[in-house]
DNA sequence: TTTTCCCGCCAAAAA
DNA sequence: TTTTTGGCGGGAAAA
């Protein structure tokens, strides 16, 4: 007989023992008595005196799996008595378990064996006891617990103000497992309705784009044909060839275990096609799941089928919350069939653009890359026969580009790039190219202004960096032969899509006359403002319209020059099968290797100077000739990356050194680069993100406008459009061979992106000066020295080292996404939360604590400061009020939700109107004092209420007296 | 019996 | 190597 030995802990604790052993990896945040996470002896008792009372976070309680059946009569049964006599609580405990377990499991047994009325009365109510304890599985659901999500948040967030999601606070304050949250963030991404950031951490951007993107998904899901399919109807294992095709590809994709070809974001995206495309607006799961998952329902896949049947039900659950879909049923001939009912809107004509807000939430370009993306995925080509083999393969990594023809269907660029194709193949060999092209015309005279360009930081590298962003003068094309045309046709297309897209934003309807104007104005802009720029001596070339400088001090291991290949007509003329959508070049080979059209060996070439005179870091980037040339530890000389040295940099670092041969390749290897077969490797869920369009990671302008810059403030920055700017970390991927290389380049576009966030202004680093101080001259704050800019970090007005820039509490580097600062002094957001935050809720860490002292630090006078503008978040539902929809802040009387929220005074308050009542100035909870329900910081207290005399006026008596 | 979907394992990806 | 992410399917509650 097993005798389980059950000690003390094991009835108090209300994990059991074998659970903690396995349990590391569970993130279940249960409070089950029996079974939950451990707790600390406090967190346990006040779990035991407040399991009465069942809070919102305490619903999702993991049940038993494997109730063990009654105890017999054992010693461990005998002890568990002896024990619980001796504890009210246990013996309450074990007196319930050991009622409640015959009765659940003997639910067939009508009645007690017993009967007598104190025991039917206590079951009775140990019953209604354990039902308010236990919740059914619809108190579990991933629908309520989207809802509860949702009620965070405001539905239509301000632009300027963005709402960081933590994945861990979300998780821990609903009391689920993290994976949980990932199901719904999933989904909601789809939606564009958040948008990662970083690792565990998410952008809310709310409604403002939803209409935007059900639009773009109409749109795409045309182009796919759903509505076809619903029309038809999803025939079980119908027999056409194309299908068939298809399901192959389907299943080879499958079969090949790449999880973005399942991914929830995905699957929800094809989801909501389906409903907006229908005519009925109504969609059976089975038609879904055939439709979408490219299954079909025989025997074999039936297992596969209802695996995706399951997650059609976790994103239905999700869109159900979110108000887009309600369950519904459709009778057939066989009998009712589940079925789902989309809610939300259907038609956009011109409905997404009277919606729109004045201030897009994001740029055009972002739209435009996001409709791109949104049917970069493979498995959205289900329609077409004609691109099933191009789908089969499409897992590679691949460039969110339409067809440059103008086709509807999404292509996938790395697969219309052969693999087998090289770059040098595409290119002339190194010796006879330069000797075909004479140097004097490969390299025009640069006339670059350093004005003219863009900077942006990249403090968090592991080296100073500098990324240079501009633009080479523009030319008209005329007459560059078919390839050109074809180019020019496709980058018309493209300034006609953004102009769309910014058109649905700003109200203004797009047309290409709009878009061809504009960029018009932009190219004589652009030669206004450089009129003798680079420009090919023959002048038959146009260059491209810019260029992307990652210096070695970004990670990379040369000047790299990226060069969008979506700019055919210009110097970088490639041939229309070299789709990639960015070359990657190291600069050094560009003196050696200078890019020709491929219609004509004519010297295209980059039109712009060399690259040794544009030297990263403290180098100087100006035009060719300079002699300034400062030797800094960041910097790269003339010498490194002379013209006529193209021998790659040297790593610096081990780790850089084993895979810089991976890295961008030297001219030689430059065919091996693009040889490197894209399609064998896997893309990261965080290059995915770069591709599936969420507004995060697409392009810094989006960025800015979420924070509520302007897009003429993004052009007068960057001198690009956004979509110019439209950069993508596959792009590199599909250049780069090594797994590190690629994630280190995605790494730099990221910071990029982030980098055009704190020049915005938005965070604390100050916008790069237009004329650095390459010879150095500041000093570091930290330790004093010299401070050259290629190692300059720039924040708050105050300059470090790179190396300097560290969290004062935990020394930890910084960087723009974990930086925070107080009086001067610079901290990771966790100790600054910890440190100065607040200590309500969503405070501690994170992007919040950072809003309490923005007005201050942006050096806006306290009664200046606006105060909390209120959210629109119309819901009103039942969540919103139970999770917080419907507390008022006390300052501006709106509603406060949870994610916003800051308790003072006995009321809630929102972050931004935590202020002291006399001064305004930001507040904390260690700062604030109370009176007559008003908060006031602890001086003004002390000089409107303390009291009066000798050692009260301010100051610390005041303080002390005040408190 | 079918529908629904919670739950957590575990592998891939990222850090 | 550790942590995060998320695909996946078992299996049980609910209909």
């Amino acid at each position: 007989m097993d005798v389980t030995c059950v000690t003390l802990k094991d009835l108090t604790s209300p994990r059991r023992p074998q659970d903690a052993g396995h349990g590391e990896q569970k993130e279940n945040l249960c409070a089950d008595r029996r079974k939950c996470v451990p707790l600390k002896p406090a967190e346990s008792s006040m779990l035991l005196k407040s399991r009465r009372t069942l809070t919102p976070d305490l619903t999702h309680i993991t049940p038993i799996k494997n109730a063990s059946p009654a105890e017999p009569w054992t010693p461990t049964a005998n002890l568990k008595v002896l024990i619980s006599a001796a504890s009210p609580d246990i013996r309450d405990r074990e007196m319930r378990k050991v009622l409640f377990r015959p009765m659940e499991n003997d639910k067939e047994k009508p009645g007690s064996p017993d009967g007598s009325v104190e025991e039917l009365e206590f079951e009775a109510m140990d019953e209604k006891e354990d039902e308010d304890k236990k919740p059914s599985r619809k108190q579990k659901s991933l629908g309520l617990l989207c809802q509860k999500f949702l009620a965070r948040y405001p539905d239509n967030p301000e632009p300027q103000h963005l709402i960081w999601i933590s994945l861990d606070e979300v998780s821990t304050s609903l009391g689920v497992e993290r994976r949980r949250i990932y199901d719904i963030v999933n989904v909601l991404e789809s939606l564009r309705i958040v948008g990662r950031i970083a690792k565990n951490s998410y952008h809310w951007y709310g409604r403002k784009q939803l209409q935007a993107t059900l639009q773009e998904l109409q749109q795409k899901g045309r182009e796919q044909g759903y509505h076809l399919q619903m029309e038809q109807g999803a025939v079980p294992g119908r027999t056409d060839p194309c299908r068939e095709e298809e399901e192959e590809a389907a299943e080879a994709g499958n079969a090949g275990g790449n999880r973005k070809d399942k991914s929830l974001r995905i699957m929800s995206q094809k989801f909501v096609m389906l409903f907006l495309v229908s005519k009925t607006q109504t969609v059976t799961l089975d038609a879904a799941a055939q439709i979408l998952i490219e299954e079909s329902r025989d025997s074999s896949s039936h297992s596969k089928y209802k695996t995706k049947v399951r997650r059609l039900y976790d994103i239905a659950n999700v869109l159900t919350s979110l108000n887009l879909i309600r369950k519904d049923q459709v009778r057939e001939e066989r009998g009712r069939k589940p079925a789902f009912r989309w809610l939300g809107p259907v038609e956009f004509s011109g409905a997404a653009n009277a919606q729109a807000p004045p201030k897009p939430p994001q740029p055009a370009g972002q739209q435009d890359t996001r409709k791109l993306k949104l049917c970069r995925h493979s498995s959205f080509n289900i329609a077409p026969a004609s691109v099933a083999v191009e789908r089969q393969v499409s897992s590679a990594p691949c460039s969110p580009r339409c067809d440059p023809g103008g086709s509807n269907q999404p292509v996938d660029y790395s697969r219309k790039a052969p693999a087998d194709v090289h770059l040098s193949d595409l290119l002339p060999p190194s010796s006879s190219t330069h000797q075909a092209v004479p140097a004097a015309l490969s390299y025009p005279e640069p006339h670059l202004l350093p004005s003219t360009h863009c900077f942006a930081y990249l403090p968090s590298l592991s080296r100073p960096s500098l990324v240079t962003l501009f633009r080479g003068p523009e030319k008209v094309q005329q007459g560059q032969g078919s390839s050109s045309l074809e180019a020019g046709k496709r980058r018309r297309k493209e300034s006609e899509e953004e102009e769309e897209m910014g058109g649905k934003r700003t109200g203004q309807p797009g047309s290409s006359e709009a878009a061809e104007m504009r960029a018009a104005a932009e190219s004589s802009q652009l030669l206004s403002g450089r009129t003798s720029a680079a420009v090919c001596a023959d002048g038959s070339a146009e260059q491209p319209a810019h260029y992307l400088y990652l210096p070695n001090t970004a990670g990379l291991n040369s000047l790299n020059f990226l060069i969008p290949a979506g700019q055919p007509p210009a110097g970088v003329a490639l041939p229309p099968a070299m789709a990639l959508p960015y070359v990657l070049l190291p600069s050094a080979a560009i003196p050696h290797y200078p890019l020709v059209a491929s219609d004509s060996p004519a010297h295209l070439g980059f039109g712009l100077v060399p690259p040794s005179p544009f030297m990263m870091g403290a180098t100087p980037f100006r035009a060719a000739g300079s002699s300034e040339v400062t030797p800094t530890q960041g910097g790269i000389s003339p010498s490194q990356t002379g013209a006529n040295t193209p021998e790659p940099q040297t790593p610096h670092s081990p780790k850089e050194t084993s895979s810089s041969t991976a890295f961008f390749r030297t001219p030689g290897t430059l065919g091996n680069v693009v040889n490197s077969r894209p399609a064998a490797r896997k893309r990261g869920s965080a290059q995915r993100r770069l591709d599936v369009g969420h507004p995060a990671a697409v392009s810094p302008g989006q960025k800015r406008t979420n924070c509520g810059t302007t897009q003429a403030e993004i052009k007068t920055f960057s001198g690009l459009t956004p979509s110019e700017l439209r950069l993508s970390s596959d792009s590199l991927g599909g250049c780069v061979e090594d797994v590190a290389s690629r994630r280190r380049c995605s790494r730099v576009l990221r910071e990029l992106y982030t980098n055009w966030e704190l020049v915005s202004g938005k965070k604390n680093f100050k916008e790069p000066p237009k004329m650095p101080n390459w010879g150095g001259g500041n000093k570091c704050t930290a330790c004093r020295g010299t401070v050259y800019h290629a190692e300059e970090v720039q924040c708050d007005g105050k300059s470090f080292h790179k190396c300097c820039f560290l969290c004062m509490v935990c020394r930890k580097g910084l960087d723009s996404t974990t930086l925070a600062i107080h009086d001067q002094e610079i901290y990771c957001k966790s100790c600054y939360g910890k440190k100065y935050g607040p200590k309500g809720y969503g405070y501690g860490q994170g992007a919040g604590t950072l809003n309490m002292d923005r007005g201050e630090r942006l050096g806006i006078k306290p009664e200046l400061t606006a105060t909390h503008r209120p959210t629109t978040n119309p819901n009103p539902s039942r969540f919103a009020q139970k999770f917080g929809g419907t507390e008022k802040c006390a300052r501006c009387g709106d509603s406060v939700y949870a994610a916003e929220k800051i308790m003072g005074a006995g009321k809630p308050w929102h972050k931004n109107c935590f202020r002291c009542a006399k001064c305004g100035k930001s507040l904390e909870s260690t700062t604030q004092t109370e009176k007559d329900g008003e908060i006031y910081c602890k001086a003004c207290y002390a000089k409107n209420f303390g009291p009066k005399g000798f050692g009260y006026g301010q100051g610390a008596g005041a303080l002390v007296h005040a408190q």
